[in-house]
DNA sequence: TAATATTTGTTTAATTATTCACATTGCTAA
DNA sequence: TTAGCAATGTGAATAATTAAACAAATATTA
């Protein structure tokens, strides 16, 4: 399915629409109105019938979305056809986290392995997914043809490690840890840091609560 | 310090700024071109410039920003001048991940109490962060003034834990589930789900990877 | 001392993202 | 049958964010 440049936003509330999607269908309720899933997700309901629109999706005047309908176009354009392969380095309190909570959710995006340096993980299975030694990444990346690597390391390594999952002919890479990575333009970066997350809440809070008083 | 709504980007960009700024600052360098702030952040020069000038902070022509200055004066927007206190809400895998990267990074912004359901966790010390059953979340909260939540916990509670934590006062929310929220308008929430973001980056992995081909 | 190079600070322009406004549709019911 | 209502779909307007462009400043060097 293709559909050009979709904004960068819309591709994230695609899956968040998914994802609630997901939770509310049910054999009582299989039609959505735009101003359910707005709400739920704290959004305008012209923002999702725009997003719907761009995907091409058409409702129900009267119904609404069909919601299992919604939840396929959806997967046609987000996911990959033959499914992506998604590795996590680091088998830390991060990284078992990631696992446990993505286990099993989306059938065409699947952890199958993990890497840690620490010998009491190394060839030992966590929930379902494998770890192995660092330095077997590529070996292993290759032979499984993993595209996606979640870097949950320390973050002194974070550099090192990346450079190798590019090596290993990685396709996209989430950052966990807080030091920015430079990889070249044919690799996705998307970085995430907990710090500035709660920093940003930290200060918007500071700022609500003056502004409430 | 009053600077009048600073952009939601800015405030962003400004916990990353200190971040780099903390982690190159030694003898040697005491200052920084705006375009090695932007390089480490995959942005450019005049975003950063343009940041620095809506607080307020000039830099030297020729020796660039006094890195120590920017830092403290970072501090003063975005801290509060009496610190924050914060609680984790579930003590699974994400909770502990939280607290163990978290500590001691932030003088003004601190992680002082986590809650659970599970009997082992209780009264025990995590990390150096104290572990209550969830029932005594209110008290707590009050007794030792903590204005911020970050929920970790499993997502079927997501919606009573928030709504305990904003009767208890709380006045901003971190929500790492991937159920969204509902809280007053007071309360400022944050959400942050690691499938939409994993799912971003398959999604532009794949993108790229056809157009590089 | 004058020319050059480099960097900041800021105005203006461009781009991206969101919302408004409203035509259109189809069901309901008077 | 027609008026009213509640949705969708979308062009146009607005808002937010980022980038371009360039004047001003100042150290360096020819």
């Amino acid at each position: 399915m293709f559909i050009k440049n979709l904004p960068h936003k819309t591709v994230e509330r695609l899956s968040q629409y998914r994802r609630s999607l997901l939770m509310i269908l049910s054999k009582e309720k299989t039609h959505v109105f735009s101003h359910e899933i707005a709400q739920m997700l704290h959004i305008t309901p012209v923002q999702v019938r725009r997003d719907l629109m761009l995907i091409g999706y058409s409702g129900n005047l009267r119904k609404g979305y069909d919601i299992k309908e919604l939840i396929e176009l959806i997967g046609k354009i987000i996911d990959s056809e033959r499914g992506q392969r998604v590795a996590v380095i680091g088998l830390g309190n991060l990284g078992k986290a990631i696992i446990s909570y993505f286990k099993g959710k989306r059938s065409k995006l699947a952890i199958i392995a993990a890497f840690d340096i620490n010998p009491e993980k190394i060839n030992r299975v966590y929930d379902g997914v494998a770890c192995y030694h660092i330095n077997q990444m590529a070996e292993i990346i290759k032979q499984n043809n993993i595209s996606i690597g979640i870097i949950a390391a320390p973050a002194q390594q974070t550099a090192e490690i990346a450079e190798a999952l590019v090596l290993a002919g990685i396709k996209g890479i989430l950052n966990f840890t807080p030091k920015a990575l430079n990889v070249p333009p044919f690799v996705y970066l998307e970085e995430y840091d907990m710090i500035t997350s709660l920093e940003k809440v930290a200060f918007f809070a500071k700022k609500n609560d003056e502004r409430f008083k």
